[in-house]
DNA sequence: GAATGCTATTCAATATACAGAATGAGAGAC
DNA sequence: GTCTCTCATTCTGTATATTGAATAGCATTC
């Protein structure tokens, strides 16, 4: 997801229209995207050119999606906007996720004993993870935080889905190589903690990806092979050296290796 | 909404296929809302049967949506489900509607002063009402909740749409005919009740929805004409009437007030 | 082990969704 | 007031998405 800057026409928008014998769909995909990323309600020119899609072509596609309540239309700006129905979709969704289900009470448990911010992630092979399930030690805008995505292999989870998936070296430098860090660590310094991943069975990021906060995450398996999510805790890395680390680590560990039972998984090494 | 028995090829479907320019995308929201609806992941034929749909056409449809990250498939079972993008959609969704934002402190306070659960829903015409906002007075699963769709006319919320909608009654009745109540009131009673409403300027249900659970809404403006939304506080009867109804209506008419000032709008009577 | 259901998938013909130009419809400038 | 610029929308021919039949895979049954 690459941002873009004031107007430039969509490329991967366009080999996707291309390549699908289903055209409508990527460029309505693309819309609700665009729509979900802007502040503020757009025109239909500004949505056809940012995206590079013909006006009356456009047009077409968001009538199509106003018909199925996924985009709201003001008849007297003429402007559109995301309307509710993603919302019923994603409900649907969240009542059917076993993951999300098992791992909540998990998350609220962690997260109270030892102050910090839970989440629980599913990860989509080196391209991203998406966060399905949150609690926070103080305050609850549960909502509003899952459906959060980030790239996979920043942070502790990162290390995580580099460690047990078993991924050409080639391919992990190219996915690493653009990853935005407020404190980068080199290739190979990460390759060293990856090991340390592996050797331990969680990830830590320790102010790498935002200076002064760590981040723990445990990967949980769905199927055996490459794992599927992941338990993760971020805390003020000063609370959570106090707050016992060690421990933290610990119930971390053991809740990742429940879940990944629960789901039928397996574990790669017995 | 009709609840489709068994295997019934869509028939709304194939008009908004027959009218729209971009007939992929109403498939394609079909496919979504029915992987949505269903228990388990969906084979291509069963989804091409209840849709009515091609196969082949269908196959399409679903790679599309596939390689949008809206579906996921099981290359090993064949089978299709909803997959994680619905969420993310969902989150920008909330992120800039101002309503659910508003909303959440005030139902949060009458949440836990009242002891009821509280809903913010928004209001689609004469059709149906989305809740996009919610506040549970002991426990707090949050997210599940929110995305529920309900028929415009039933419950509190349903007599405040035809008290302040200004619809004909031939079209209300329409609409009331098909509610699924607990203990329906007759369109006389009900008509009465509206009446009620829009002198109180909040509805009530108590017990026709859900026997033994009373049901307190009141509207709220975004512009002037139509009620765009509304406050629901739901409770047992018994309990409600120990602590305070008129507390509670005083209240939440206030917020829904309030509100309506905040969102710009302007309340029918000045 | 062949046969019979069922799947998912490919393929070739054609009905039609789409691109691009032409037309309306407003909003602002002068 | 008129002109102009920009926006949304309609119109029309053609590349192509969709269709329905044909193919291929994969269990289960006989």
């Amino acid at each position: 997801m690459r941002d873009s800057l004031t107007s430039s026409p969509d490329h991967q928008l366009a080999k996707a229209v291309k390549d699908s014998k289903a055209p409508a769909i990527s460029r309505a995909a693309a819309v609700l995207r665009l729509l979900g990323k802007s502040e503020a309600p757009l025109g239909l020119q500004a949505i056809a050119r940012e995206l590079g899609l013909v006006p009356s072509t456009c047009l077409y596609v968001l009538r199509a999606l106003v018909a199925e309540e996924l985009v709201s239309f003001d008849p007297d700006t003429k402007r559109y906007a995301l309307e509710a129905g993603v919302l019923t979709l994603a409900r649907q969704w969240l009542r059917r996720n076993e993951f999300a289900d098992l791992a909540q009470p998990v998350l609220d448990r962690l997260a109270q004993t030892f102050g910090v911010t839970m989440l629980g992630v599913q990860i989509f092979g080196l391209d991203r993870i998406v966060t399905v399930a949150v609690s926070q030690s103080a305050g609850f805008q549960l909502s509003v935080q899952v459906g959060s995505r980030f790239p996979a292999l920043i942070s502790a989870t990162g290390r995580c889905i580099a460690a047990f998936g078993d991924y050409p070296d080639s391919q992990l430098e190219a996915r690493f190589r653009p990853l935005r860090w407020e404190d980068p660590p080199s290739f190979a310094e990460w390759q060293q903690q990856v090991a340390e991943t592996r050797r331990q069975g969680f990830g830590i990021d320790e102010g790498n990806y935002i200076s002064g906060v760590t981040v723990l995450a445990a990967p949980v398996w769905k199927q055996r092979g490459r794992p599927s999510h992941a338990l993760v805790a971020i805390g003020l890395g000063s609370a959570l050296k106090r707050n016992g680390m060690p421990e933290l680590q610990d119930a971390l560990l053991a809740s990742a290796q429940t879940l990944t039972i629960q789901l039928g998984g397996k574990m790669p090494r017995p």
